[in-house]
DNA sequence: CGTATAGTTGATTAGTATCAACGCTAGTGG
DNA sequence: CCACTAGCGTTGATACTAATCAACTATACG
């Protein structure tokens, strides 16, 4: 979710070592809803923060909950998912530090939020930070262009799940969390997995056995290696990036 | 796209009446993105619009042409869609009067927008309405509030696209238009349908067979009626719901 | 009236789901 | 420290939903 390339005001490009995290949001301030903002703002932002620190597997709020409070992510990792009545799940999103989440939703969240791996989030009033909002258009901009992008990505993963097939489906998925994790300055290839066959096969519209047997596929093409089941090596970006644009093979 | 319960300043409800139309973008204030503004604020928007009247199926733009102009719709209905190299198209979004579109992307738009049927738009430099936005908080909430509205609606079609059936699809997409029509003060019932089995098929991620066969299965469980291919009557709307929800039957 | 296009229906195929068994890894307790 | 167990992941056999291929019908258009 949201990871806009934010407002150019700090940002040593990428660089490999931890940045320096956020009074406000507690996440790295090259990516967080709070970039660009002045020093004034960021103090009173922070003020209104309030900090969590959660163990893996752990629900920050259900679908149907009242919305009281807007997160942000500053360390670890999160999925949102909406679920049908008889238990099918879709994961609508991961979410990542800097990645901002709970926004709006007048008849309460649409979706369920949970940690993966132990995470820390932090959390604002949605009133009071509406209200700052208002008074920092900067601030206001910056969510604006973070929920936008959150739409593109969505009207991306609508082509994934309506249109692709499950290779270019598993394909696109480990490119795209490549392409996020270099956005957090992390190398772009053993790519870290946080969440679950279960997870994957619910974000991709597909079933667990299905999403192993592609992963066996990508290795025995090698595409890809496991070194774990948490851990992908990209072995051939073109030819997964062919693959996740439906191109030959 | 975006069809938010607008803030309520003017707006009878849902009238029968064709609803005044607006200077500044031609469709129903109730429902358009600058409801809310006040008389001046209208005047000045109105002075950056302009207006195009096209036929159908006319493209207004392509994914990838250079993003410079935000369109609202005015009359008439389009489509949203997105391809792959090999001709698979998925439909993101139809849009309907009052609905936002081409906003953001600075690497050129995500989609291509094409109308379909003859459609009145009317559009926006996106410079100059960057900077009016940034003078009218008004106009930066409502647009705001309308894209958090088409990222909602984009999670749950995430959730159709990925764990629906067919038939809870179909069921899905015609329970979705009623209510869209009621929001522009339509009828709920004969449900207009400007698009062909093939848009539908785009937007469902199936193909146009098993939309005709569902919508026949549909007829003969009594469900709808098709008093001819582009209008559908819903038979039995808590039938139809808990369908689309995935209950039993 | 004839042709082209959109939509429907039928027969068959294919891709992914489902059901089932098995292996691996990590955590537990003896 | 090592066997035991539980849960996750992988692999195989089969089933099923929806896709594909094909024919036909209805509707719109010249």
């Amino acid at each position: 979710m949201n990871v806009v390339p934010p407002p150019d005001v700090d940002a040593p490009a990428a660089t490999r070592e931890p940045p320096e995290l956020c009074r406000a949001c507690g996440s790295s301030r090259r990516l967080a809803f709070c970039a660009g903002l002045s020093r004034d703002e960021i103090r009173q932002l922070s003020s209104l923060r309030s900090g969590l620190n959660l163990p893996a597997g752990t629900p920050v709020f259900r679908e149907g909950d009242p919305a009281e409070w807007v997160y942000s992510v500053s360390t670890g990792a999160l999925k949102l998912y909406k679920l049908l009545s008889d238990g099918r799940r879709q994961i609508v999103c991961f979410l990542f530090p800097g990645d901002l989440f709970g926004l709006g939703s007048d008849d309460g969240y649409a979706y369920t939020a949970e940690t993966l791996v132990p995470t820390q989030i932090c959390r604002f009033s949605q009133r009071k930070l509406e209200t700052f909002r208002g008074a920092t258009p900067r601030l206001e901009r910056r969510i604006f262009a973070m929920t936008l992008h959150d739409l593109l990505a969505a009207q991306e993963q609508m082509l994934l799940l309506g249109r692709k097939t499950a290779r270019e489906k598993v394909a696109s998925f480990v490119l795209d969390l490549s392409r996020r994790a270099t956005l957090r300055g992390l190398p772009e290839n053993p790519v870290t997995l946080p969440m679950s066959r279960a997870d994957i096969a619910d974000y991709l519209g597909l079933t667990i056995e299905t999403v192993s047997r592609i992963f066996s596929h990508l290795k025995r093409a090698k595409l890809i290696e496991l070194p774990d089941s948490s851990r992908v090596i990209l072995l051939d970006l073109p030819q997964l990036e062919m693959l996740a644009e439906g191109l030959p093979s």
